[in-house]
RNA sequence: GCGCCUGUAGCUCAGCUGGAUAGAGCAACUGCCUUCUAAGCAGUGGGUCAGGAGUUCGAAUCUCUUCAGGCGCGCCA
C-alpha cells in the first residue's frame, strides 16, 4: 500500500517540478503513522517539497490530497499540521496485515534490502589469556544480534573471532601456568605482571600430566629485574631457555584450554561464530614469505611505509591520524598493529563488501591508523565500519561491582549467565545504544515485576499463549473461521494492528543504524499495548465472530513478539 | 593540551538524516481483582531538552561557544 502511495506521489511531484523530483524523492518518507489519530499511513513529502521548491507546504498538501482522494483507494485522506498528509485505509486493507503475518509467520519483518551484500562482523576477539568477563558479554551480544538483523534484511553475514595467539600476552599466560608447577622453596613468588586467578591453577593442574618440570625456581628468578615489565620478560626468557619443548607444550596446551572455555561461554550465551581466525596463521615477520611480511612489503612498495630510526613506520596521513605508527620495531619484532594490518588485508582479500569491527570504546584512537592502512593497501577505508561498545557497569545489591583484571578478581560472563540466564543477560546488554555507558542492574533482571522489562515482554507473550489455549479448550474454533479476517468489524484491537504494522520498518531501521535497542523499545511498547487491551477487554465473553477476529489479531501480535525476541536471540516463554 | 563520546522529569533512559502538543519505565499520590495470569491496567502531579549565540517558515535534533562528566592519546595489546 505504501508503494502505491509513493508511486502516486512521484507522479504528482513530476507534474509540479520534474527537475527537483529526485532530490525530494531522496529526502521524504512515507511510513506507518505514530498513532491512529494521524491516520494509518503518513507522509511528509509536501514539507520536504515545500522547502526544496520554496513553496507553501500546506498548499501542496491540499493538491496532493485531492489527487489521492481521486484514486478512491482510501477511506480518507487529510492534510494536517504544517503539511503532513495522513491517509486512512479502508478497513479491509488495514486489517490485511494480520492475514499477512499469520501466513508468513517468522518471515514477517524480513526483507531483501541488503541484496545479498557480503558483510563480515568481527567481534569479541578477547585476548585468550583468561575467561570472558561481563565487558566482553556486551560486545558479544551486540555483534551477534547485529549479525542476525543484517541477515534478516538480506545480507550475507560471516561472524569471526580473531584470536590473538601470537603475542607476548600468550607468553605471559604460559609463564603464569608453568610457574604454578615449579616447586618453590621461596614463599609464594609470583611475578607482578603474571596472570592470577583460579583458572591459571586449573590449567596448571591439567598440564601436570603433560609435562615434567625439571628446573627449580632459583634458576628462573636468578638476577631477576625489579621493573615488573622486565621481570616477566626475563622469566619468560629463562623458562624457554631451561626447557624449550616443555614450554611449547605448555603454551599450546594453555591456549587450547582458554580458547575452549571461551567457546563454551559463547555457546552458552547463544553466540556463534562462522570462523575463528588465528593471528599466528599469518606467520612470522622473520619469514619473508609469510602473510604478515607480504602486507608490510606491499605497504613499502606503495610508498606508504618507510624506515626511520631503525624501525618501519606506516604513513597514516591518508586518514588524518595524529602521527605515523610503527609496524616493525627497532629490534625487528612486529607490533600488534602490523598483525592487524595484515589481518584486515586478509579480510578484504576474502571479498567482503563491508567489514564491521566491534571494539571496546577505549580503542577509538586506533580506528584512524587501521583506516589509513586499508587505504594504503589500495582498498577503501569506507569498507570498514567500526562500532564502539562502551563499558558496562554492573550493579548488584544496589552496589557497583568492582572489577580488577590484574588480580584476577572479576565478574565473568559465566557468572552472569549462571545468575540471570543468557536471555535476560542479552536483553539488558542490548537495552541501550552500544556506544554509551550501560548500568546493568542484576537484581532488576531477576525481578518478577513490570520494572523488569524483560519479564514484562515475556509476560505479554505468555498471556496470548494462555488465551489461545483457553479459546481452543472452549471449542470456539469449531464454528469460526480462523483463516481470514477481511470481513472483520471488531475494532477494539485496532491499535494493536496498527502497532504490528510498524514492525518491518523497525527492523529496517535497526539494520540501517546497527542499533538493536530500537527493537527492544518497540517490543516494550507492543507489550504495553497488549497488556492494556487484555485488561480492558474480556475476550471469552465476546461473540464467536469477535473472538475469531481477536484471536487472529492476538496470534499475529504473538508472532511479532516472537519474531522480535528471536532476532535478539531470546526465546519467548509460553508460561510464566 | 589534542581527539572521540555524553549532558532530556527526582532516578534510569527513548526521541537526534530538522517537522504535528518533548515520550516511556521507576519513584510519589489516587483508583481497578466473585470472569481469560493484578508478574497486570487506568489516572494525577513532575521539563528554561546543561548555559549562551547562530542557521530557518520551524531546532532536543544542525553550526559555533562556554561549563560539567567519561574515555583515549606507547617501538602495549
Amino acid at each position: 500500500m505504501i508503494d502505491l502511495i509513493n508511486k502516486e506521489i512521484i507522479t504528482f511531484l513530476s507534474s509540479i517540478d520534474i527537475e527537483n523530483t529526485q532530490a525530494i524523492k531522496d529526502k521524504y518518507t512515507t511510513s506507518i503513522s505514530e498513532d491512529l489519530n494521524k491516520g494509518h499511513i503518513t507522509t511528509n513529502v509536501c514539507m520536504v517539497a515545500g522547502s526544496i521548491l520554496k513553496s507553501n507546504p500546506k498548499e501542496l498538501a491540499e493538491k496532493l490530497k485531492k489527487k489521492l482522494i481521486q484514486l478512491q483507494c482510501f477511506e480518507d485522506v487529510v492534510s494536517a499540521g504544517p503539511g503532513f498528509i495522513n491517509i486512512f485505509l479502508k478497513r479491509k486493507d488495514f486489517v490485511s496485515v494480520i492475514n499477512h503475518i499469520n501466513e508468513i509467520k517468522d518471515g514477517y519483518g524480513k526483507s531483501n534490502t541488503g541484496k545479498g551484500s557480503k558483510i563480515q562482523i568481527e567481534f569479541v576477539s578477547a585476548n585468550p589469556t583468561g575467561p570472558l568477563h561481563v565487558g566482553h558479554g556486551r560486545g558479544a551480544a551486540y555483534g551477534d544480534v547485529i549479525g542476525r538483523i543484517l541477515e534478516a534484511t538480506g545480507h550475507q553475514v560471516k561472524k569471526e573471532y580473531y584470536i590473538n595467539d601470537a603475542g607476548r600476552q600468550i607468553d605471559i599466560l604460559t609463564a603464569s601456568v608453568i610457574l604454578k608447577l615449579v616447586r618453590s622453596d621461596i614463599n609464594n613468588y609470583f611475578p607482578k605482571n603474571a596472570y592470577k586467578g583460579k583458572y591459571i591453577e586449573e590449567i596448571a593442574n591439567k598440564l601436570k600430566k603433560e609435562i615434567r618440570v625439571r628446573y627449580n625456581l632459583e634458576q628462573i628468578i636468578e638476577n631477576i629485574p625489579q621493573d615488573s615489565e622486565e621481570e616477566i620478560d626475563k622469566v619468560i626468557k629463562n623458562l624457554k631457555n631451561l626447557d624449550q619443548s616443555s614450554w611449547n607444550i605448555a603454551k599450546t596446551f594453555s591456549l587450547k584450554e582458554i580458547v575452549s572455555s571461551i567457546k563454551d561461554d559463547l555457546k552458552n550465551f547463544k553466540v556463534y561464530f562462522d570462523n575463528w581466525f588465528n593471528e599466528s596463521s599469518m606467520g612470522d615477520i622473520a619469514d619473508s614469505s609469510s602473510e604478515i611480511s607480504k602486507s608490510i612489503n606491499k605497504l613499502k612498495d606503495a610508498g606508504h611505509a618507510y624506515e626511520k630510526d631503525g624501525a618501519i613506520w606506516l604513513n597514516t596521513d591518508l586518514s588524518g591520524d595524529d602521527k605515523h605508527r610503527v609496524l616493525i620495531r627497532e629490534d625487528g619484532r612486529a607490533t600488534y598493529f602490523a598483525s592487524d594490518v595484515a589481518y584486515h588485508k586478509n579480510k578484504i582479500d576474502r571479498g567482503f563488501n563491508k567489514l564491521i569491527n566491534i571494539w571496546g570504546a577505549d580503542h577509538h584512537g586506533y580506528i584512524k591508523r587501521i583506516e589509513a592502512s586499508i587505504d594504503a593497501l589500495g582498498s577503501s577505508k569506507d569498507k570498514l565500519v567500526v562500532k564502539l561498545v562502551q563499558f558496562a557497569n554492573l550493579f548488584k545489591n544496589g552496589k557497583k561491582v568492582k572489577m580488577s583484571t590484574r588480580s584476577g578478581e572479576f565478574f565473568t560472563l559465566k557468572n552472569l549467565m549462571d545468575d540471570i540466564g543468557p536471555d535476560a543477560a542479552r536483553f539488558y546488554y542490548l537495552s541501550k545504544q552500544a556506544d554509551q555507558h550501560l548500568d546493568f542492574d542484576i537484581d532488576l533482571a531477576k525481578k518478577d515485576s513490570k520494572d523488569n522489562v524483560f519479564y514484562y515482554i515475556q509476560y505479554a507473550y505468555a498471556r496470548i499463549v494462555s488465551l489461545e489455549k483457553k479459546v481452543l479448550e472452549n471449542n470456539f474454533n469449531d464454528d469460526i473461521n480462523l483463516n481470514s479476517i477481511e470481513s472483520n468489524t471488531y475494532d477494539k484491537c485496532d491499535f494493536l494492528i496498527h502497532e504490528i504494522s510498524k514492525y518491518p520498518d523497525i527492523i529496517y531501521k535497526a539494520s540501517n543504524s546497527l542499533q538493536p535497542h530500537i527493537i527492544i523499545y518497540y517490543l516494550r511498547d507492543l507489550a504495553q499495548l497488549l497488556h492494556s487491551y487484555y485488561n480492558d477487554n474480556h475476550v471469552l465473553s465476546e461473540s464467536k465472530e469477535n473472538i475469531q477476529s481477536i484471536i487472529l489479531c492476538l496470534s499475529s501480535v504473538k508472532q511479532v513478539l516472537s519474531n522480535g525476541l528471536n532476532i535478539l536471540g531470546i526465546s519467548p516463554i509460553n508460561k510464566m
